[in-house]
DNA sequence: ATGTCTTTGTGAACGCGTGCACAAAGATGG
DNA sequence: CCATCTTTGTGCACGCGTTCACAAAGACAT
């Protein structure tokens, strides 16, 4: 039944877009966890309900993948478990540098999270000579003048960043150079890199400051029956330096 | 299956965009590094190369807010960080509490960026009681029992969840039957809450099996020719339930 | 005051993501 | 073999977010 009918071009599996990648880690953890039960399959409205989205969505994200899904039985679980395990890269191991082994940087090293599937931490590398030689997670920290040697001989083209915000984007300079093309970013600063290499910031205080505004809003609410977000009474006179009150926008 | 809701319909009506509640924080924090550089006005271009955004998106941002820049010469970074500030909660005191003091729960704890701004560590909670009692970043860890009683009585309304994956909805239940009403998530685990609380979540291994993805097509665009990734899932032929296909994990 | 120059604020077009609703496809039972 | 039932896969419409491009607004020099 494959002649005849002209089949969706190719050329947009390659393309899945960047909202069903986000989000197909959290199906697979569902799907792991299915497995570990010996579930054999699984509806999209079950599956859809155990990662917390809406089962046409999830529908939609396995259409970019394929047809990985029987009409009328559901989803092979091991199945679905292997495709997107390798549609996300995880059948290969890589190799993961962390750098900046302070609180954070080891307590990411322990983390167990870390090197159960497909990642593994290859090196902890630190500027403080008085780290170096230390155990972290039963690693060795190396100092950070070998950084450009420890990327090299490992093959690592993921780093983590740990460091204070002051020399992120130095780290990340050299990181880069020395040929990783990954990034995550704990520190908080923009890092500027060259295209091509890709960038991911988990960043504690911003994720904080948005749920201040929307906590904020909520407590605004349970008084002001009426909204008045802004523009109510402002009260700049000891703040700016015009001093004056600048008028409510009239439209 | 407990199915709340995870996710509620945004912002208001008159409510401020969430991609531009989401950026807010990276405005103030290049506007507070210029202002402690003592720089006065800043136009939108030069701060949004500094935030890393695009220049008009920046001001489509600020006009939620009811921009208050002069045209000609740029904005006055005291008076918006002062406005930032304000409309993302920053000017009263947020108490915090991290429930789990792990690895992770004391280099949170430690974490110099949590205190700075708005936010400050009420109490330190985990459920072993040989922790109870210790000190982690000069906070005397309390037991997980009293974390009604905490929570009521330093009102507290945000929540940070570092437990492990298996405790975190339980625990989440808690911190929100005592009146919690947003938390920040660092367990692998999809919470479920109900109506009118907040849920954000930071997941490191998420992150890293994002940029998996994107190295290995990095990796794979390389090659360009002898490249069979998903083998064309032309018609797929006689897809049995477990025919060819190894449903192999290298678990 | 007037003209020029700089920069903001925003209307409009476009693309992406989401969710509904339904036809197609396959399982299942008689 | 046919009817029915379940669940997938997807066409379509809608809303949000992004970006362009430009008129309006103010600063500044003459």
């Amino acid at each position: 039944m494959a002649t005849g009918r002209t089949h969706r071009p190719a050329t947009r599996s390659r393309g899945i877009p960047e909202a069903t990648v986000a989000r197909l880690p959290l199906y697979l953890r569902a799907l792991t966890a299915l497995s570990e039960r010996s579930v054999p399959t699984v509806s999209s409205e079950e599956l859809a309900a155990a990662a917390g989205v809406n089962s046409a969505k999830l529908r939609k994200d396995f259409s970019y993948l394929g047809s990985y899904g029987t009409r009328g039985v559901g989803y092979d679980v091991e199945y679905l478990v292997y495709q997107i395990s390798r549609e996300l890269g995880l059948t290969q191991d890589w190799p993961v540098v962390i750098v900046g082994i302070g609180n954070l940087g080891a307590a990411l090293a322990n983390y167990g999270g870390f090197a159960s599937r497909g990642f593994r931490v290859a090196a902890l590398i630190d500027a403080d000579p008085a780290m170096a030689g230390r155990q972290v997670a039963g690693i060795v920290v190396q100092h950070s003048d070998d950084l450009e040697k420890i990327i090299s001989d490992n093959g690592v083209s993921i780093g983590v960043i740990t460091t204070p915000p002051g020399v992120a984007q130095q780290v990340c300079d050299r990181l880069v150079a020395a040929g990783v093309t990954s990034i995550l970013n704990f520190a908080p600063t923009v890092l500027a890199v060259p295209d091509g290499v890709d960038v991911r910031k988990v960043d504690l205080s911003i994720e904080l400051q948005i749920l201040a505004f929307h906590e904020q809003r909520k407590a605004g609410e349970e008084h002001e029956g009426a909204v008045a977000p802004v523009a109510a009474h402002r009260d700049a006179g000891e703040q700016g330096p015009d001093g004056d009150v600048p008028a409510v926008m009239p439209a």
